[in-house]
DNA sequence: TTAATATATGAACAAATGTTCAAATGAAGA
DNA sequence: TCTTCATTTGAACATTTGTTCATATATTAA
């Protein structure tokens, strides 16, 4: 239960912080991009990915996992255009769909080598 | 099942992609920490913090959630060292504890308004 | 058409996760 | 000391999540 009370909260800076929030819509998609880099296995597949573009039988290869599993992931991955695909016959080559994605990685690897 | 024969993996450039990945223990940390942005209310938790430091029963408020949740989303932050936090008295006050956190934010920012 | 191959999909399951509620700290003032 | 208040903690619960396995789809070649 809520038990703080009304005296503690410094009702200005609760609004003013409040008016700097994005739209709920924005905070969600955000948090739907990192939740999806926030899972070792897809983000492994990100990893790989940004080296190059991969089919789906070789990312299973480079990231120790059955094609089963990675194909999954890459639906996740594709519904929120973190990666992209192309079809060469029977093969489907996947790749990285976008700039930022790079960026953000660079940025976590930055702040986990502090 | 692996049902992917060994045809149809490029060796090549299998090898030369697992060559490029980070160590299993930053791919670790770097989704440990996407993970934990990627929860909606623990982001907007960041999100506020962006703004300016708050006294846990001020980022309820402004985040719509109970104190005790806010506490408990707060130590997992704090434990990837995402936030940080000072005691004035009876009053915690939590803060962003990295820069590279607000680039994250700012990234996915763009990334989500393409 | 039929067979073979690469990928995708659906259902089921165990494991992880966020929230709630109740109770416990820790600090300040009476 | 005792009381009050802000925050923390622990356990329980429902929900979500990633993986597995079996099966389905789509493409190519025979």
């Amino acid at each position: 239960m809520d038990n703080c009370s009304i005296k503690c909260i410094n009702e200005e800076k609760v609004k003013q912080t409040a008016e700097t929030l994005p739209p709920t819509e924005d905070i969600g998609r955000m948090a739907d991009i990192f939740k999806a880099l926030g899972d070792p296995s897809r983000l492994k597949i990100v990893l790989a990915l940004l080296n190059q573009e991969h089919c789906v039988c070789d990312i299973a290869a480079v990231c120790n996992q059955t094609d089963s599993a990675v194909s999954h992931q890459l639906r996740v991955l594709r519904t929120l255009k973190i990666v992209k695909n192309r079809r060469d016959g029977k093969i489907m080559y996947y790749s990285i769909d976008d700039d930022h994605v790079s960026a953000l990685i660079r940025m976590s690897l930055d702040h986990v080598r502090h």
